[in-house]
DNA sequence: CCGCCTTTGTTCGAGGCTAAATTTAGTGAG
DNA sequence: CTCACTAAATTTAGCCTCGAACAAAGGCGG
């Protein structure tokens, strides 16, 4: 459903795209294949004719039919490679290995100091530790971090928080790996899971919105990522909410990050006397669950002005579903009240209706989304570019085409 | 620029495409067309070949060499169509004929009452006059109004401010016309405009903002118009930017608009004893151009809450540049003063740099915008669906496909 | 058991686009 | 004037995809 209507992948490109589709969705029939990818049915057979030849895929059992002839289930003759995923933050790089159908297999977090002059061949060598510790064929390295990406292919970094500027990360890593390297900012990572894995298979155009740190925010539009001219689409923790107001991380202040980001509600919390001065964010969690007065305050008003917020981005960008994610979201019952309140009374009528998913929590999340920009590049030529290609050929000739 | 990267048309699609091309850009080179349109030189001379031999186009002089082989340019052998453009609002309708190259031919607006039960078949009316009136190839009608559409193709449409809703405005005007019809959110007209003749041709990602009775805009993001999941995106004029305030048109309180729109000017101009009670909104502009401070000052103050919630939607999309349009443009040198101040300043520094263009306002406008959904459709095959296929059959064989 | 239906999957011819090589038509240096 | 160089336009061969017709394979009602 997302997918019908993608533009028709040309050239090896369909090759890739069915590896990825059995890999991400499982075995699926010529049909189905067909159905998702929005190509024709010959274009199928020949396709899967090859691949098969080929022996990069097989045929596996019929399925019962219901009506007319069975289908032939198709699948990957073994996972046909395994991709990395990265997500950079201020203090640490958290790492994953998955295999194509996106299951975890390794994972760890590595501490990692961004302001370091070095940062970035420290970088390098925390990703080529895990490029030498993959076993088995690997596709490539994904990384998110928080910050405008110009292009996943190019990987030119602006990142205030991290303190990085026209920093060429991409190119540096590539240098560094030997391996096909794709950079994007770190909310539009779980975006490209989502595509991949998640709510992408049922809805074409939906935001990614995450509460942690910081607030950030990704847009998927039919069925691919929106970046912005720049790469710089999503900031909605930047979106002024008041003229002036408590300065944020930015340089400006009154941004809804200032308001509702870890560092604002710990002051807000702080000020109003719910947690005292050394108070952190799940002292402040407790104490709402706990039900104190004033650390509830603290979340309904965050909620409040969050769906003020968000209310206003859903009638900029007119999604079909909001689905929230990120460290914050373990803690959403205490902002829902507030958020749901204010979010739908400030929605125009016809939009009242929108879905808002609060998406449970995982320590690997970020890492994995960061993985899946490899694992959804048969999917998404044109952001994944030139190292998308690299991808798909090693997709499509285990013995590392490069 | 705008256009390279764009997906390369596929059958029929070229052929419309190099016509549309010549309409709208005027006489161009074999090799230009091929490098505007992204497809091969070898395509746009076997396509070339064949419209000059049904004597759609024709080889114009040769331009001086810089070295090679002097172009040849080609240009259309008449102007292959016109398309008529209507712009409904809640008191008339606006309409003009156009030209291939966007020249409009004539122009007039009738008045119309949208609440009225029949208004559909008055609309229709008038449509169809225009229609008749129409001398030579027609390619199609285009209507552009205040509301969300869903597709330009289908043209259902929600409209509060028109008082429709699911309205079937496309098919009932297909089955009334005889003849394509496109029908589009009144702002995205704007922006196909923009995008065909105006700013598209440098900027690829950019949004059109208007200012008049409500505040619209139009997001084109890689060439194309984004519509959002239902084509309500670009609604900003809602969005809230307190949580409660001046009641709305679209029944919340505190809308943008309902600050900064028509409505919201006047009341606050008249409560603030700039005006009379009876004064409009040329008063209030005569007074503050005048030097009378508390009209100066209502300007100054929207300026400041518009250029607050436009660095809001700057972080959420992050186009290229901004266009401002509308009817309230007239008056822009008013407002210019407050929205620059707090538009850059609450701006990330990144994006500071942003242009802002304010387009000087003529009358046509917007009809002429309705009219270029038609002149388009060659170039977006996505948004204009079948009622686009049907303007490139009658784009291709004069006497009028159907 | 037998047609008839539905759905899957294949074959084949046609159309459309492209890359690469080639031809055409100029400029400009010596 | 000639030769080298450049860019535009064309030709050619080949690849990719699709539509349409057809074959395959089962369910279902009589």
């Amino acid at each position: 459903m997302a997918r019908s209507g993608q533009v028709s992948p040309r050239g090896d490109l369909v090759r890739a795209a069915v590896l990825g589709l059995l890999g991400t969705r499982g075995a699926s029939s010529r049909a189905d294949i067909a159905r998702v990818l929005g190509i024709s049915p010959a274009t199928v057979t020949q396709t899967t004719k090859e691949l098969l030849q080929r022996e990069l895929i097989t045929e596996l059992r019929s399925v019962p039919s219901n009506g007319g002839r069975p289908a032939t289930l198709l699948g990957l003759v073994r996972a046909a490679g395994g991709a990395i995923g990265a997500k950079v933050t201020a203090d640490h790089v958290a790492i994953v290995s998955v295999d194509l159908d996106g299951t975890v297999r390794t994972s760890r977090s590595v501490p990692f100091d961004p302001s370091r002059p070095a940062a970035l061949e420290a970088l390098a060598g925390i990703l080529r530790d895990a490029v030498a510790a993959h076993d088995g064929q690997l596709l490539g390295v994904g990384v998110g971090l928080p910050g405008a990406v110009d292009s996943q292919t190019s990987g030119l970094v602006d990142a205030p928080t991290l303190g990085w500027s026209r920093s060429p990360v991409g190119r540096r890593l590539r240098d560094a790996l030997g391996v096909p390297v794709l950079v994007d900012n770190d909310v539009n990572t779980l975006a490209a899971a989502q595509i991949v894995y998640g709510h992408g298979r049922e809805y074409a155009s939906f935001m990614v919105v995450t509460i942690g740190l910081g607030i950030g925010c990704g847009t998927v539009f039919q069925g691919s990522v929106s970046r912005g001219a720049h790469g710089g689409a999503g900031e909605i923790g930047h979106i002024p909410v008041t003229d002036d107001g408590p300065s944020c991380g930015c340089g400006n202040t009154g941004c809804l990050e200032a308001y509702v980001g870890e560092a604002g509600l710990l002051a807000a919390a702080v000020e109003a006397g719910a947690i005292g001065p050394r108070g952190t964010i799940a002292t402040l969690a407790r104490a709402a669950r706990a039900g104190k007065p004033a650390a509830a305050a603290i979340y309904r008003d965050a909620g409040r002005l969050f769906g003020r917020t968000l209310a206003g981005v859903v009638h900029t960008v007119d999604p079909d579903l909001i689905v929230l994610m990120g460290e914050g979201i373990r803690d959403w019952a205490l902002w829902e009240t507030g958020f749901e309140e204010s979010f739908r009374r400030q929605l125009m009528p016809a939009r009242r209706g929108i879905r808002v998913l609060a998406e449970s929590w995982s320590e690997d999340q970020w890492a994995v989304g960061a993985a899946s920009l490899v694992l959804a590049s048969p999917f998404d030529a044109v952001a994944a570019g030139a190292q998308g290609e690299l991808v798909r050929a090693r997709l499509q000739t285990p013995e590392a085409a490069r």
